[in-house]
DNA sequence: CTGAAAGCGCTTACAG
DNA sequence: CTGAAAGCGCTTACAG
């Protein structure tokens, strides 16, 4: 390190007409402007040679390309143009919050087909605030990002729009809802796995099901209150409104929603969270009551995070394929940039219950 | 989108020489290429105007706009190289894995940092193979990212020449501990955050205290253990190598490490697992052979990763900052990227003892 | 609002 | 192994 800073300072004393150097802080007159043209100045050599090394190739002298090298190093060269076969393959993988295990199963999906394809996964959080977009847009043009992958976003409709203006192919992952947005679409059948979750704790014999919701503009929430519902109906279970509470997919609202549950005067048997987070959230609120899980009350989520498994007990869950939807989403915004067609402008991938140990039949009623 | 693709057939039918239209697989002669020129010459207008239209500049005619853009749209134009101005800044984070919870939270500070100095994140998993890492390192060229930051990797010797070589800046998360590493490196107190572990369960009056370690070969395994040992040193406590097992930071080695230890002729009253995920393992154990956490049994985790605030019983565990970490790791590749000096070549954080419900004073030996 | 001209940062044959 | 020359894909004044 310091060998190579003392050998800067000579560089720059021969060659002090250089915009700004590496080690120097922006010095007002701007961005340093380390080009290919004044490496091979100071290194004496053609800006062919300087080429050559920097794209790695194997016909320059080693001591040329070691004393190439030193100056690249030191002045801090970056390439300013693309060579025109490697294009930078990249592709931005947008959420609105990084905050949950839920997104590394989708990046990791993403990561894994975009890696084998030799394109760069960009990850970003808008916050679903209006200016992160804008930056976050501003940035993607500027990386000539070939595509992208929006995750369940209130700003759907404003980046489609821009997008598709920039001709930028986009899919989204588990859309919120956005009634004409024509970009293809990844879910899961949510649908269904309410309805699966729902009619698994009715074949225990449970009658007082309660449902703790997700937040009521996503699609994906509506959808999974739809399979209860569905499901209540076809036992001839009449569906009570008292029994279903809000919540927001957190842990925090699943807490809540449970107390809430377990206040009323003829509290349910077993609680269906819309999300796995729900579902532990739920589970602390009946341990802090001194209720076992599932003795006294069952308890399904959804979304089948891995650590669902580990749970205490590991929880009955319907399982959202998270990677198996990222690494679908990948191959299309893939294809659709390298000009293909789109094979299903929209998908659901099939959810699946997963029975642990967080359910039971319920316990007889107290002889009361 | 029928419109679209109308729309383009016509062109194609007009401009047939061009090398490979959207939407038209490869066609053996290659690559397609899209230029601004081409695009002018489709439109009737200049090549600076295009790229007046591509750059999203105010002052070109509405109708010249919408008919550039729709050209643009069509063929698919993407830029093929960067303007001067806005270098496509990017920023590089590589895991070994994106298989925990561990990850999002390094993501999501690293991400924030970038974000806000407009710099986009790439992320990569090597999964510890040679192979990945090569084509890694290709596509990092390619898209001419500005510094990387590599999170424990056995390929740390390996990265950090070839990088070195390329000028790239590097910052190690949570270093492996390849001794003659020169790049800066952001840590934990490992150590200090074994010794606040062990020494909160021996002050609840605990002896026997299991250790459910990390990988060995990892600096922060070996930190961690050495800190339980210190411990129990300072307490007086002799150190029991049979209370000691081994583990790989995942759930299912702190189950099976677990079970060893209670197999033990004297088993522990309390257990300290190296990483959260081991400590939920652990717990499952325990909840298989009917033993009440913390009633019967006292676990510690580390890193606190935010579900553990919902596990059951919510986990008593070290607080390991890695969004904070992410954040430090990102400013400071940024600032070397920018040519500043790094401030620290070696950072830890500090970790923080969080005390929930997972542990309390051991029960009274059963009168035997 | 638009284009002809000059310029920039590279790369790619080609010749030695 | 190296450079002079031509070329490419863009952008930036400048003039109208």
């Amino acid at each position: 390190m310091l060998k190579n800073f003392r050998r800067e300072s000579d560089v720059v004393r021969k060659q002090g007409n250089m915009a700004v150097q590496r080690g120097n802080k922006d010095q007002g007159d701007g961005r340093r402007k380390v080009t290919i043209t004044a490496i091979a100045r100071e290194a004496g050599v053609s800006v062919p040679t300087v080429s050559r090394v920097v794209n790695g190739r194997s016909d320059v002298a080693p001591d040329t390309r070691a004393r190439v090298e030193d100056l690249l190093r030191q002045y801090g060269y970056r390439r300013r143009t693309v060579a025109p076969g490697d294009r930078a393959a990249l592709l931005d993988l947008v959420f609105n919050d990084l905050d949950s295990p839920w997104a590394v199963e989708i990046i990791r999906g993403v990561e894994e087909v975009a890696h084998a394809s030799g394109v760069g996964t960009v990850v970003s959080a808008i916050h679903d605030r209006a200016g992160a977009a804008r930056q976050w847009m501003k940035n993607l043009r500027a990386r000539a990002s070939d595509g992208v992958i929006l995750v369940t976003s209130a700003l759907e409709p404003v980046l489609h729009k821009e997008l598709h203006r920039l001709g930028v192919p986009l899919v989204v992952i588990d859309p919120a809802g956005s009634p004409a947005l024509d970009a293809p679409t990844i879910g899961a059948t949510n649908w269904a796995g309410g309805m699966a979750a729902t009619g698994h704790l009715l074949e225990l014999g449970h009658r007082r099901i309660g449902f703790i919701a997700g937040p009521p503009r996503l699609l994906c929430s509506r959808a999974r209150l739809d399979g209860y519902r569905s499901a209540l109906e076809d036992a001839g279970v009449p569906v009570n409104d008292e029994l279903i509470v809000p919540g927001d997919f957190y842990h925090e609202s699943g807490f809540t929603g449970c107390e809430t549950l377990m206040a009323l005067p003829e509290p349910p048997t077993a609680v269906f969270a819309a999300s796995d987070q729900m579902a532990l959230g739920a589970i602390e609120a009946l341990r802090r009551k001194g209720l076992r899980v599932p003795q006294d009350v069952s308890v399904v989520g959804f979304d089948d995070l891995p650590e669902m498994r580990w749970s205490a007990p590991p929880l009955t869950t319907v399982r959202q394929p998270l990677a198996e939807m990222g690494k679908m989403a990948a191959r299309t915004v893939l294809r659709q940039a390298q000009g293909g067609d789109i094979d299903a402008p929209r998908l659901e991938l099939a959810t699946e219950l997963v029975v642990r140990a967080s359910t039971a039949p319920p316990a007889p009623r107290p002889a009361d």
